[in-house]
DNA sequence: CTGAAAGCGCTTACAG
DNA sequence: CTGAAAGCGCTTACAG
């Protein structure tokens, strides 16, 4: 039960470099007050020796803590979609605690602007040392990253994205591929060329840089595939159900032949209750996210595609990701495309988020 | 940057129970030389205390190396499946190799059972602490338990399991779901009731406890939908392409009507390919893995979905579940079921096994 | 620019 | 049955 290969370590280095360790551990931090030459012939030796060092010792010697400030939207009665992410933050925090990484968060309302910049300001305020982040506000999240920029801050970008950010990493769906898949589902629902499709976005947020994505890629697997099916396409502005409901009707009124229904967010259940309300439940109905109220209708039925893109393990990754840069100095993807999964009433309880 | 809390360590403990860190140490890992009287006292105060051990300076100080075996059927010609979870297997390792894990990978041949046993007894005359295996072979893997069994080694099932094997846990699909999953997709190609539905049964052993479950699933399906598609099994014990083109020859003249394909493995790749040459790509087609073989065909429409259960994910998490018990002596679930997901020309390029 | 020494929280012979 | 001491591979003041 002895270990195999004597691994090479700082003080094998600093004896063959005729130098103490504390020198050595200089040249691997990258600290200054080592002369030129010295730190050539270290870094000479750790190349050639390819050492890797120890992390386990470096951590437990460093009696450091490293904070990584958390900024989500708050979980409220209209969603709970942001549980699932803050699990995998959790659960990211409990297995490198012990590295001594202290993980905060911090809330804002969806519906407040302004408590985003709250909040982004009473992170900096504390000591911090990577951010991971929703960039739900585009103004307010830019202002808060340049603010990050100028100290050196690392940031991380988890389910949407603003492009061309300087972010350390996208962990997230690619939207367009997203929506393209949708339409292929939805198509299952469509058996001619003629049957009429309708694209539901219930959301309060206009400057959204995801819904245009995922719309695209839907109209897109259309035309790819010589498709003539007409789709319209209806905004919802107020999330309450009772105003989904008249601008449904609304819309059915207008359109009586709608064959298959795409709702672009999480907000498929809304749809679901009111086409069980029409004795409409068997028309085909795709949306996204593994929330309760959604699989509730998934079970029934009533939906029969959810499309989900593994929330919690967006939190997990994003935490993983700073915890990378941050600790072991390793490098991560600049985008890591979440899978784009599909839910089904047959598959639903063995769904990990 | 300091740490928040003072973790209460060995030495707090040895102050408060008046004794010194080695009987601490004694009673935290249930080892003999230590009086009642004094143990009691610890464990209260470990109790009390809510210690919570340091792995990073347990393994750093502990110099000793574990051992975990593989036993997995090797890649070859016939079938790369078992590339993944080998891959799988080979992360875990890269993350806890730091504490001091060693894998040891052992291979067999599918076509030859003593080669299993070969590799089983090559094991057992090693040091090995944890074995992960996937029990192809049922005696032989029962006769390789029984004594794993009595050396008080734990042992782990990936991708098949056994009933009732003491097993520290079983990791990868639940195959009834799995079938009646794809039963649900396969009805998108069926848009009538009498529609006629071919299961492709492609595999050397007779005793096999997989297909028989997958394919109860997929019936069940149909029966519980109330669904009366005639549904025609055919079995193919030669693996080779040509004997497999034959059989199909054969099943395809006996059943000209047939509307969908099931294939209850991952060799789909062969009916797709039987299917294309007939002119008959357009035929719906479900089967089973994420092998470049099917994602060729999915491409191109002639296969329209897969399943898959993650076999990277099942090597990580059966090595993983082994250093959880015999690293940080933690609980693991005793059946831990993979996700069973579905696989299209949309969404394969994000998909991670 | 450099080194000696203490210490991180454990484990491990060894001595009694 | 118990303890003193060395050591795991690093980091961190501190002294020069």
């Amino acid at each position: 039960m002895k270990k195999d290969k004597e691994m090479i370590g700082v003080k094998e280095i600093a004896r063959r470099a005729n130098v103490s360790i504390a020198t050595v551990d200089r040249v691997i931090h990258n600290r200054t007050g080592v002369s030129v030459k010295t730190r050539r012939k270290i870094n000479e030796l750790i190349q050639e020796l390819d050492y890797q060092p120890n992390i386990l010792a470096s951590r437990l010697a460093s009696r450091k803590t490293i904070h990584v400030a958390i900024l989500l939207p708050a979980v409220s009665d209209e969603t709970n979609f942001w549980e699932a992410p803050l699990r995998g933050i959790r659960r990211a925090e409990a297995e490198i605690k012990q590295y001594g990484v202290v993980v905060r968060p911090y809330f804002f309302d969806l519906n407040d602007k302004e408590s985003f910049r709250q909040q982004a300001r009473a992170i900096l305020e504390q000591e911090v040392h990577g951010v991971l982040l929703s960039p739900s506000f585009v103004e307010e999240s830019s202002a808060f990253i340049q603010e990050c920029k100028q100290r050196a801050l690392p940031y991380v970008f988890i389910d949407s994205t603003i492009p061309k950010q300087d972010n350390l990493c996208y962990i997230g769906p690619h939207l367009f591929q997203s929506g393209y898949l949708s339409a292929q589902l939805l198509t299952y629902g469509l058996p001619n060329s003629t049957d009429k499709v309708l694209v539901v976005n219930i959301s309060r947020e206009v400057d959204n840089f995801n819904y245009p994505q995922i719309e695209e890629g839907f109209r897109s697997f259309f035309k790819e595939t010589n498709r003539a099916n007409p789709i319209v396409r209806i905004d919802i502005r107020q999330t309450a159900y009772p105003s989904v409901q008249d601008e449904l009707t609304r819309a059915l009124h207008q359109h009586p032949d709608v064959a298959a229904w795409f709702v672009t967010n999480s907000r498929v259940a809304s749809v679901a209750r009111f086409l069980e309300g029409k004795g409409m439940a068997d028309k085909f109905l795709i949306g996204y996210d593994y929330l309760p109220e959604n699989i509730r209708y998934l079970k029934k039925g009533t939906i029969d595609f959810l499309i989900c893109h593994k929330p919690e393990e967006q939190g997990y990754r994003g935490v993983m990701a700073l915890y990378q840069t941050l600790v072991l100095s390793a490098g991560v993807e600049k985008e890591y495309f979440m899978p784009i999964d599909i839910i089904t009433r047959s598959n639903y309880a063995f769904y990990r988020n």
